[in-house]
DNA sequence: ATGTGC
């Protein structure tokens, strides 16, 4: 089947460049990317979600449709996804939830936590027998937070899918933990960026990374359901936004860009506004896929000059929804204000006029759960904010 | 987003 190289980018979203004004701006550099995408052999189509952004060597925020498999257009944090839950508690007080949270940094070991609970999630081999940092959240932007329904839109919708205004979820938003990273390298030491010459050899392992990535998603959730008691239960939605799909005998990848065929996608917010929950219906000019979060309006670089100068710590911990954020990392701290993102309002309404998605509801911030860790070879704590390198 | 190197 001849292929057309060259294809256009669609960037399905009020302004295609870098503005001044504060609607859901694409950088200049993210749009580049795209372009350098849509010229790779075999590609056929490339779409930018509204909350596109520069991505290392690869957009995010992207779906790109290719007659070739492209590793590195997933990236190393295959599986990521966004997943969510119901939870059946009766007081919400975000002060006594966030002191019984779980520390979901340290990972759920196979014989000294052989007695947790939450293994119950685990049904059936862990995939790719990798047990190493099961039931950890990471790093960056992931998060596991409380939240409650905010604004109903499509109550018939919500019903459907056990919500109701005032309704407990968590929303869980975690990658494959270095698994994922492995599975790249392995292409990418052999073919750098080119296209895999046998795509099914990397889907297979691929689709094992996807697997656990939802796997661990179920654990987070189990471990915290334990922890603030009350009953684990399957999730509501669970959409992985970092994968490759075939799809029409090529290959679909979604980089930051959640499936949008009929599906239903929690889209992030920030911790510190709300997210939305969207019945997606994205057709073939979106790459049948929607946009997975807020999307950085700053590097982390830029954020954390910036946040420090704006914002206290505890401005950042307390939000102004009137959530707590579980974070001991300052500098993790600045580089996730909410103050870095895109306006979640923009890429929605960006959604909804292009036809991508409806609205379902919205879910408001209690507590979200970052790290308790202080930050890598970071000094825990320095007065003045700043970090040292490395200890003394 | 990572594990790893300064």
């Amino acid at each position: 089947m001849p292929l057309p190289r060259g294809v256009p980018v669609a960037v399905p979203c009020r302004h295609r460049h870098r503005l001044a004004s504060p609607t859901s701006w694409i950088e200049s550099d993210a749009l580049a990317q795209c372009h350098q995408v849509a010229a790779l052999d075999g590609m056929i189509h490339v779409a930018g979600m509204p909350d596109l952004h520069p991505g290392k060597g690869a957009p995010i925020g992207a779906a790109m449709m290719s007659a070739l498999l492209y590793p590195f257009l997933v990236g190393s944090d295959i599986g990521c996804g966004i997943a969510v839950f119901p939870v059946r508690l009766r007081r919400a007080v975000p002060e006594r939830l966030a002191a019984r949270f779980p520390d979901l940094d340290r990972a759920l070991d196979p014989e000294r936590d052989a007695a947790d609970p939450a293994w119950a999630a685990v049904t059936g081999d862990v995939p790719a027998g990798h047990t190493d940092g099961l039931g950890t959240v990471g790093r960056g932007n992931h998060f596991v937070e409380l939240a409650r329904i905010g604004a109903v839109f499509e109550p018939g919708h919500a019903s459907r899918l056990g919500l109701d205004a005032g309704n407990l979820v968590l929303v869980v938003h975690s990658g494959s933990r270095g698994l994922g990273e492995r599975v790249l390298r392995a292409h990418t030491e052999a073919y750098g960026a080119g296209p895999a010459p046998d795509p099914a050899a990397y889907l297979a392992r691929h689709d094992e990374v996807v697997r656990w990535g939802s796997l661990n998603r179920r654990l987070l959730a189990a471990r915290v359901a334990y922890a603030l008691g009350f009953e684990p239960a399957e999730p509501i939605v669970d959409q992985c936004h970092n994968l490759v799909e075939t799809r029409d005998g090529g290959y679909l990848h979604r980089k930051g860009a959640a499936p949008g065929d009929g599906r239903d996608v929690l889209v992030a917010g920030t911790r510190g506004t709300p997210s939305y929950l969207v019945a997606a219906h994205a057709g073939p000019d979106a790459n049948h896929s929607v946009a997975h979060g807020a999307g950085r309006k700053m590097s982390r670089a830029d954020a954390l000059r910036r946040g420090r100068a704006k914002h206290t710590v505890d401005e950042l911990r307390r939000t102004p929804v009137g959530s707590l954020v579980v974070c001991g990392d300052r500098q993790l701290l600045f580089e996730e204000a909410p103050s870095a993102y895109k306006r979640i309002e923009h890429v929605i309404t960006d959604l909804v006029d292009h036809g991508l998605a409806t609205p379902v509801a919205t879910t408001v911030p209690l507590v979200t759960y970052k790290t308790l860790d202080a930050g890598g070879s970071r000094r825990p704590d320095r007065r003045d904010g700043r970090r040292g390198r490395g200890r003394p």
